[in-house]
DNA sequence: ACAAGAAGATGATGATCATCATCCAAATTG
DNA sequence: CAATTTGGATGATGATCATCATCTTCTTGT
């Protein structure tokens, strides 16, 4: 049956945000479309009224999935900019953050994946990632040096989850974390 | 037809290098069973008789994949091991990693899938990325510390290398790979 | 109010795949 | 050398999936 237009638009909406939280969780490859739609409380036959490919809601999913993590560390002077950061590392470098696949940084769960698909899907992951960039330079002063500042700190978390999360001993984890925490500080 | 037992442990053999390369390349869920033994040179059919599951033949591969890169960092003094993990992380840290997933690092190139893989695959995943830390551990002295010195340098290089293949700008990707060389030898 | 159109449901379609069953020929074994 | 294995080839099988066609029911522009 047909819908109004802001129900539609809501559909919309919804599919978009359960597709984030689930290619994050399982791999985009592992998530149908069926399996988002039903998820999402509808059945699979519409999606393409939405969508031209489940490529496009990739892109899309990615697109959103940047853009809630932005305004836990997006601020307009570098003062601000620097707190928000400094609590984003903090609950990014966690072990909440590890067993968070769902909802959890995309760079960490999802940027394999993007990188393997399609152009719209790896254009949508890599403009996302530059964004973030400028964003996180924000904190890290003005010039040259505040954009390499930024990648550090970015690489650090980064790798720091990737690695936590493909280990099995609990204590291990914790110990990359502590050590990421730590460079972070060190290196300033 | 029936093989040599020597020539049925080449073929075995070749299975998994095979597997090695494209699992890296595309991703273990693009990849078929049957393009795997196409690639080796056999047809689909021979596969179980080497092989109990895809999954099985996957674990094999990541342990292969740690294997062959073991020889270039894993040293048994200290002295020794500090220079070999030079020059490793020179080329790890180069462009030419980024566009060699065939070959290239297996932490960086497919610590997702064996996250979201069977338990088989992720204890092989896991076994493996432990045992590195404790070889690289070796380069940078005793006791705790050095494990955590380890667990730094994997980190800054994992992460460099996610971030800087998940980005389309040349100029950025090279900017993160100096960052990274800079940030390994500002902790040390 | 009515005609046109669109959201979403139901139900194909054609492709791909992991795994299994069989068969064949060469290699072991005794 | 005969009997028996076994590596590998050929060819199902059953499942899953992306995408499309069609139908129904409601919204909306007129």
């Amino acid at each position: 049956m047909r819908k109004s237009k802001e129900a539609a638009a809501e559909s919309r909406a919804r599919i978009v945000a359960t597709a984030a939280r689930l290619f994050r969780a399982h791999g985009p490859q592992a998530v149908s479309v069926a399996d988002v739609m039903e998820a999402a409380g509808m059945t699979h036959g519409g999606f393409y009224k939405h969508f031209a490919s489940k490529d496009a809601l990739l892109a899309e999913a990615i697109t959103a999935m940047f853009e809630e993590k932005r305004p836990m560390f997006a601020r307009p002077t570098a003062a601000e900019a620097e707190v928000a950061l400094a609590d984003y590392a903090a609950e990014y470098l966690s072990m909440g953050h590890i067993g968070n696949l769902e909802a959890g940084c995309p760079i960490a769960g999802l940027s394999l994946d993007a990188q393997r698909a399609g152009p719209e899907v790896r254009r949508s992951f890599a403009g996302a990632i530059e964004g973030m960039v400028a964003d996180i330079a924000v904190a890290k002063g003005t010039g040259p040096e505040a954009r390499s500042a930024a990648l550090r700190d970015m690489m650090i978390m980064v790798g720091a989850i990737v690695l936590a999360r493909s280990v099995e001993d609990r204590a291990l984890q914790e110990r990359i974390i502590e050590t990421a925490r730590e460079a972070r500080s060190d290196i300033g």
